[in-house]
DNA sequence: TCTATAACAGACCGATCATTCTGAAATTCA
DNA sequence: TGAATTTCAGAATGATCGGTCTGTTATAGA
């Protein structure tokens, strides 16, 4: 009953996502957007409400990836160090990209869309818990020091890979980086 | 011979700083800078040569703030391990900012002025450095384990680092904080 | 094939961007 | 005190911003 759309909804959000992850919110402009998505201006707005609400489905489609990726790993049975040296050796590669959408939201807090900041946070409250839960395993299983602090050890598997992401952005090659999450697990293992 | 300055250009560069460090280099507008620093837009081009130029200048001035304060620690005598903790739990608090502005810049470099991710880079090598030094004495000092890996875990503090800058912005306590730095440490010594 | 519908491309809009310019004000040196 | 000089405040400037609107085009159902 009517004109076909040429686009996806998903494949536009990938694409949008590339843009704001390089340029944040402010520096991907509308133009660009336009034309790196191939959806016309008229049409994003009607589907998304405009250029906040693109950000913030493109923001959410980033989290559903990245969560998917943690919880994949991090579930794995049984809980443990091996899951936890897995997510962190498998998050530093094969992206096309620098850094991380979900960091660069939290440094960008006072000029990205408002319900962006708050989804970024509640994603790394659930990849703190995962950590947490194979802390507990690992503990539990005898992987790392009795009397170990499960909770200061999650924050700084977090830290660690929230650093790591810098890292990636400041120019380290995967090797170094390789390095630096083997002289983690070395010291976490008893 | 002419109308004296009512401005002092490190008073202006200190506000130019919080200004792009909360909201970016595109977020932060002119007419805000020029509200915020008290610099009008004349004075403001004669000196700096415009934004870009404040930008650069702003960001020479915070990594000096910066390099200062790890040089200080991080060369105290005797080098090893003390320092490492000291410096990592001083960076951590007494900032009124969130984050860190060298990392902001990382985080958007293809939108921040042409020389601006140079030198954030550069300041990290040399804050590595620093770290590798302490690390290589604490080693000597039989501080840490005989073959220990000194570069990797240079390398694995000023991730931490890093991260810790991330976490604050995800809203970590300073007591959380306290507790990552404490569990690395503990996995650091002998 | 014709009509209703929705997406299309791109022109248009006021607001605001970084930048430049203009003229008044303040100071110094003669 | 008066001329020279530099900063001051704020008004232009052209470009570009995000957002809206219009007329055309392509499809589906009748």
């Amino acid at each position: 009953m009517a004109r076909p759309r040429t686009y996806e909804r998903g494949e536009v959000l990938d694409k949008a996502m590339s843009l704001f992850w390089r340029l944040g919110y402010e520096g991907a402009h509308l133009a660009a957007l336009v034309e790196h998505t191939g959806l016309n201006r008229f049409s994003l707005y009607k589907e998304f409400g405009g250029k906040a609400g693109l950000y913030e489905a493109a923001l959410e489609r980033f989290l559903g990836y990245l969560l998917g990726q943690y919880r994949e790993i991090l579930t794995r049975q049984p809980l443990g160090l091996e899951n936890i040296e897995a997510v962190l050796r498998s998050l530093q590669y094969g992206s096309e990209y620098y850094g991380c959408f979900m960091i660069n939201t939290l440094t960008q807090r006072d000029t990205v869309p408002e319900g962006a900041y708050g989804k970024a946070l509640a994603a790394g409250e659930e990849i703190e818990a995962l950590y947490a839960g194979n802390l507990a395993n690992a503990l539990a299983r005898g992987q790392i020091a009795d009397g170990s602090n499960v909770s200061g050890l999650g924050k700084m598997l977090q830290t660690l890979d929230q650093g790591l992401h810098i890292q990636g952005l400041a120019g380290a090659t995967d090797a170094q980086k390789d390095r630096v999450i083997s002289a983690v697990m070395a010291g976490l293992r008893v």
